[in-house]
DNA sequence: CCCGTGTGTGGCATCGATCCCACATGAGAA
DNA sequence: TTCTCATGTGGGATCGATGCCACACACGGG
């Protein structure tokens, strides 16, 4: 006892899982044979081929991929880290993601930090336990993308750009976008133009205050701080904040909401004081989601190319997995100014 | 040549990746001990616990995940399969799954089958080779489950129920939905209703329709076949035959839309046709997604607790993971009403 | 008749972590 | 002194697929 029948000849207690010493014992033939007769390479009968794959199917086969992926060099996983699934942004993203690389082989990973970096560097050690080819993800602070570069893994940054040397980058121009939309405010007609922002820390969120600036500037119009709300991500009570916030800035006629968050939040607080956009009050916002063109007035929108930026991260990360040597890119997509019902010439 | 410097002595040229080997002999002891002083099983001495543990952190060592797997039973792995990332409401059921795993220390293999059967079996597939510990599915056909229930992999579906035997499932009630929101019309004076849909060949669809049904019956209304639109998943020019429909339907004055996919064309058309919501033609929506409440007037919606069902699917999961015998259950979950401005009762 | 050469096939080591078991050491009991 | 027993430690097999290498076999030319 405690020792298993091992069955004289009977076969063994159905087992759980047929494995390749499986498939050859049934087909008649050594383990290598059989991998060959299914890998396809080097030299098989025609004949045992065909009984190696019969016995195959017929036993329900299927090559296990850790035991692939130990001998071999790849694991054919790709992980994919987000900071917020139910944000349609990475919803978005991620489907880009994976189109990209299901395409080619690849099964991808999905971890979601909450915007916390500690679970983001968690998520960052599973995707290197798991041997992962590489990693594509929207950076929370610069840890967890050292710590796949230290380790050598193919990093591609999503929509955030860490700081750290040694991996690829896809992102939206975002000085570009947001100034495009607060030229469009200024040609309007506008003078005080409002910026709702939810986070000032990182890279995409500078670049909306710099874009938001730089229009500014270049139409010689005070930029005044008093025209910049920056939320915070701390969920703290966001919608009392902006209303107090509306509240003091007089004379403003525009509002640059800088994420659809933000945009969300704005156009409800709009919405619950009688909206009057885009005649008291003219709305823009930073990425395009579906339910801007649903509302009335729409609302004009930088569209952003969110799931074009996912697969392009990872086709970039296709490359260098192929192509470790490769020089480090950052690609930068021109997002693009929708013009809807939400923006008009501010009434005096 | 051809032969590895393997160093006498001297720090083996820079392995990519240090294993619990290289760990055992930094701290002077062999690999069984390593592995138990990091692993805390069985009696290692203190002070070598800790010599151990300094050395695999100045080696930067991370176990690896496919050696576990191959060796032990478990892989920490389990495969979500939804039909399209996109929809928000997908991504809010990933976002669910996700949420539960990655608390439970799992780690989530995102597939996307984009509603094409084939698909769905290559990520089965997949999943059975990585030996996936479980796997959640919103299924499209039979195959993809039965491959995985053949090779007893728990398998709880979500939101579907292919009806193949052996495993878990937690669905909506549709019908108690449909019902309540076409009860709610009935309830306004409604008399002639109209439910648009996008496929009534699966159990939601199904189960939506029949409540709608149900509700007409429990009135004594009657049920024209002239009142039902099923548009079918095959993308072809929906707006056009939505708006056929509309042209033809005279004497309708309220639309049951009975996902978000068809809500959405339902008020873009009613919206290209000057609205008139709800004082022409009132609206209901099967799924309440987050532009419903930004709309003017907000639309009436069954709200479905989708981020839930897909964490109490995964809770379904675990369950059935850590007790692989216990009998198979399906959990329903019901909707809710929620009324908005875009029902009232119908002109005469 | 023997030795290449061209085709197939099977033995065996390998990847890295785990864990059973045998063994080593020291203390305490008979 | 010798024999437990408790506490640690290391050897080596194991998981499943892979692929190198050695070998088997047939055949033709020297």
């Amino acid at each position: 006892m405690g020792k298993e029948e091992a069955g004289v000849g009977a076969p063994r207690t159905r087992r759980a899982r047929a494995t390749l010493r499986d498939v050859a014992e049934a087909a008649g033939t050594s383990r290598s044979t059989a991998s060959r007769a299914l890998g396809g390479h080097g030299y098989v009968a025609e004949h045992i081929k065909k009984r190696v794959r019969e016995a195959a199917d017929r036993l329900g086969y299927v090559p296990d991929a850790s035991a692939r992926t130990l001998k071999g060099s790849s694991s054919g996983l790709v992980g994919l880290l987000v900071s917020d699934l139910r944000n349609q942004f990475y919803a978005e993203l991620a489907a880009g993601v994976e189109h990209t690389l299901s395409a080619a082989g690849y099964q991808v990973v999905l971890a979601d930090d909450h915007g916390d970096e500690h679970m983001a560097q968690n998520g960052a050690r599973a995707f290197l336990a798991m041997r992962a080819d590489g990693v594509l993800l929207a950076p929370v602070g610069r840890a967890a993308t050292e710590l796949l570069v230290e380790h050598e893994t193919p990093v591609v940054e999503v929509d955030r750009r860490s700081g750290v040397r040694g991996c690829d980058a896809v992102a939206i121009d975002s000085e570009h976008g947001a100034r495009a939309a607060v030229e469009h405010l200024i040609a309007l007609g506008h003078r005080e133009i409002a910026v709702v922002i939810d986070e000032t820390k990182w890279e995409t969120g500078k670049g909306r205050v710099r874009g938001y600036r730089a229009a500014l500037r270049a139409a010689g119009l005070p930029a005044s701080r008093r025209h910049v709300l920056d939320l915070g991500l701390t969920p703290s009570d966001h919608q009392e904040e902006l209303a107090r916030f509306l509240d003091r800035a007089t004379g403003v006629t525009a509002v640059f909401a800088a994420n659809n968050v933000v945009a969300e939040l704005v156009w409800q607080e709009l919405k619950r004081r009688g909206s009057g956009v885009p005649e008291r009050c003219s709305v823009v916002s930073f990425d395009d989601l579906g339910w801007m063109r649903m509302v009335e007035p729409g609302i004009t929108a930088v569209r952003q190319p969110v799931f074009e930026m996912g697969s392009r991260g990872a086709e970039l990360l296709l490359e260098r997995v192929g192509n470790g040597g490769r020089r480090r890119s950052t690609e930068v997509l021109r997002p693009e100014l929708v013009v809807r019902g939400s923006t008009a010439a501010p009434k005096h």
